[in-house]
DNA sequence: AACATCACG
DNA sequence: ACGTACGTGATGTTT
């Protein structure tokens, strides 16, 4: 058999050879392909100088010195990762490439904050940059000790993640990538993560000193590569009025933190978890044998080995064994009471074990709420992520999982919980960038978009568009932000592959923009090697040149995906920033919360109630100007159940 | 540490 | 003829 000779396809030069050389495959990227050298500590070998800076007239002298600077690189040494309880071990600082100063502070917390409040006069200075890598974790630091920081701030970490956002942002590795240089590692002086691992305090000063006045050396020396690398890449606005003034408002949400009913939880556990033990029994019992039911491997071998469930030839996952995600489940609850059970189980047991179990114990012992940590640096598309606990993934898709939305509650009976989202921002905002007129005039006219797609594609009037027809539109107006094909629109509804075929052909013709702006993207990308969103967030597509079809259709999915979702990310970032500093400057006592994708959660002081609704409305609506008007619900309650 | 699964936008 | 929806994080199992 001769395979047909794959299909070449031109790869334009880049314009700019330099740059793209930058970002080619043989650097770190985000999804853990390292494949960047390791350098061996040369420290030995760079003319360098740390010092350590102890007693009245040493940090005296430093002070003056950082006081002349322009630019300051600056680093906090704490005993740990939780910003809310660690404490202050050392601070470090440099403002030359080579030098780095460490000053220990002392385990006395009331002299800790007396020697840290002898910084203020640096660290509010307004003249002075401040420079650091994940600059959040130290404001929040600093904020404990009674320090506010002023002045322009620049953070490595960010910077990098504008530069190039599918790459990973650690110090060492971006040390590694662009200084050639492999720092010492945390590891080296604490031990491996565990129990085992001793705490900053225990450490020689000697060696932190090295440690940390290395850091802020490296930090330093990043930032002058990274400043001429943002103009470059002319991300530098998006940097200065995005990204860095969206640092202290994320460190003011995740202090502020949000109540938890932890009785209701409780009382919630013991009830699912009597059912699903019974739901368990049950399904012990049916299939003859007790297993371990949450071992995907063991129940694929039951239902389909055993019980012979859906025939003969079952889907098989990468590794070999029998799949058994909800998809495959779903399709086969029909035949057998069994698979029903099991998915209901799953149901509970997920939720038992990730929110109704988990969140209780994320409630902090100090100001007894939860407090999130947004990651700023972690999705290509330049949304924000969270963790620990990730309350961007609370239940409500079913009636039951979102119950839980109830356990997250305002402050006390003096406060309200407002919700604030976006109406379909994403199809706003690829309605607005494509021109589309249908589309657009369907949002002018304030319509049920999927509705309103529906009477396009189906050619029916407004009024007669059945449940599925709307369900369908729903289906594809979201495949097209996700970069559409028949066969993943035929596995997202019941229509066959040509029927989504089809489907799809109507969608364009109701659209026609639409269909030439993902080719623009897609040519863009091409020609470039990066698509961008409104505010200029690039992601560079190293595939979408691709001879591997499959590779590139990945890449020109991006290419359709990531100015949209991005576009929508820049627009919420705006408005927290906006809104944030309105509640700071006007001395509202209200606080925003939670950040959803296109959502914004907020305690509000119940005699702020009718003011403030207006105020986030509108600055969620006016955040950034389209062709199409943004549109923003609003919803309050005692929960996050109510308020949604 | 990798995999499978499933929670959200 | 091929295999595909975009972006995340947490959990329990298995290796």
């Amino acid at each position: 058999m001769v395979k047909a000779a794959p299909k070449l396809y031109k790869k334009p030069q880049p314009k700019n050879e330099e740059q793209f050389d930058l970002f080619s495959s043989t650097l770190p990227t985000h999804d853990g392909e390292v494949t960047h050298q390791q350098y061996y500590n040369t420290l030995e070998n760079t003319p360098h100088s740390y010092q350590i800076i102890q007693g009245d007239l040493g940090i005296r002298l430093l002070l003056q010195n950082l006081q002349k600077q322009t630019s300051v690189c600056f680093d906090t040494e704490t005993t740990g990762l939780d910003a809310l309880h660690a404490e202050l071990v050392g601070m470090s600082f440099s403002y030359e490439k080579g030098k780095g100063f460490y000053v220990p502070f002392p385990e006395n917390q009331e002299e800790a904050k007396a020697l840290a409040e002898k910084f203020i006069p640096f660290f509010e200075n307004e003249a002075i940059e401040k420079i650091g890598q994940n600059i959040k974790y130290d404001l929040k630091i600093l904020a404990n000790y009674g320090i506010r920081v002023a002045g322009k701030l620049f953070d490595t970490m960010i910077a990098h993640y504008l530069i190039n956002p599918d790459m990973r942002h650690n110090m060492d590795i971006l040390s590694e990538t662009y200084l050639k240089y492999s720092p010492k590692s945390i590891e080296d002086l604490i031990g491996k993560k565990g129990k085992n691992q001793k705490s900053m305090r225990e450490v020689a000063l000697e060696d932190i000193k090295e440690y940390a006045a290395e850091d802020a050396d490296i930090t330093f020396q990043l930032k002058e590569l990274f400043a001429v690398e943002l103009e470059k890449t002319e991300t530098q606005k998006l940097f200065e009025t995005i990204e860095i003034p969206l640092v202290p408002v994320l460190a003011a949400m995740e202090t502020e933190g949000i109540n938890l009913d932890v009785p209701f939880l409780k009382s919630m556990s013991v009830e699912m978890a009597a059912e699903s033990n019974a739901l368990e029994q049950k399904i012990y019992e049916t299939a003859g044998e007790k297993f371990n039911l949450a071992s995907p491997k063991q129940l694929g071998d039951i239902l389909f080995d055993k019980m012979k469930i859906g025939g003969a030839k079952q889907k098989k996952t990468k590794t070999g064994q029998y799949a058994t995600g909800e998809e495959v489940l779903s399709y086969l609850a029909n035949e057998h009471e069994i698979v029903r059970d099991i998915l209901e189980w799953r149901q509970m047991v997920k939720l038992q074990s990730t929110y109704i179990d988990a969140l209780p114990n994320q409630v902090d012992a100090k100001s007894g709420r939860v407090h999130t940590d947004y990651m700023q640096t972690v999705a290509a598309t330049g949304r924000l992520s969270s963790n620990n606990p990730n309350l961007q993934n609370i239940p409500i898709r079913t009636e039951r999982g979102r119950l839980i939305r109830k356990a997250f509650i305002a402050r006390d009976e003096n406060y309200t919980l407002v919700s604030a989202d976006y109406s379909q921002i994403e199809l706003r905002v690829i309605a607005a960038l494509s021109g589309e007129e249908n589309m657009i005039k369907a949002f002018q006219n304030n319509e049920d978009i999927h509705r309103s797609t529906a009477s396009k594609v189906f050619n029916v009037p407004l009024e007669e568009v059945t449940r599925e027809q709307r369900s369908h539109a729903k289906t594809v107006n979201f495949g097209i932000i996700y970069g559409v094909s028949a066969f993943g629109l035929s596995n997202q509804t019941n229509l066959s592959r040509s029927e989504s075929a089809d489907l799809i052909e109507a969608y364009y013709k109701s659209y026609p923009r639409l269909k030439s702006y993902i080719n623009e993207q897609i040519d863009f990308a091409r020609d470039h090697g990066y698509v961008q969103t409104v505010l200029g967030r690039r992601r560079y597509l190293k595939d979408i040149n691709s001879q591997n079809a499959i590779v590139r259709g990945g890449a020109e999915r991006n290419a359709v995906n990531a100015p949209i979702q991005g576009s929508a990310a820049d627009i919420i970032k705006i408005a927290m920033i906006n809104i944030h500093n309105k509640l700071i400057t006007e001395n509202w006592k209200s606080k925003m919360l939670l950040q959803v994708h296109d959502e914004l959660v907020f305690d509000v002081h119940n005699s702020e109630l009718e003011k403030i609704q207006p105020m986030i409305k509108a600055e969620m609506e006016n955040a950034f100007k389209l062709e199409v008007p943004l549109v923003v619900d609003l919803g309050m309650g005692k929960d996050w159940l109510e308020a949604h």
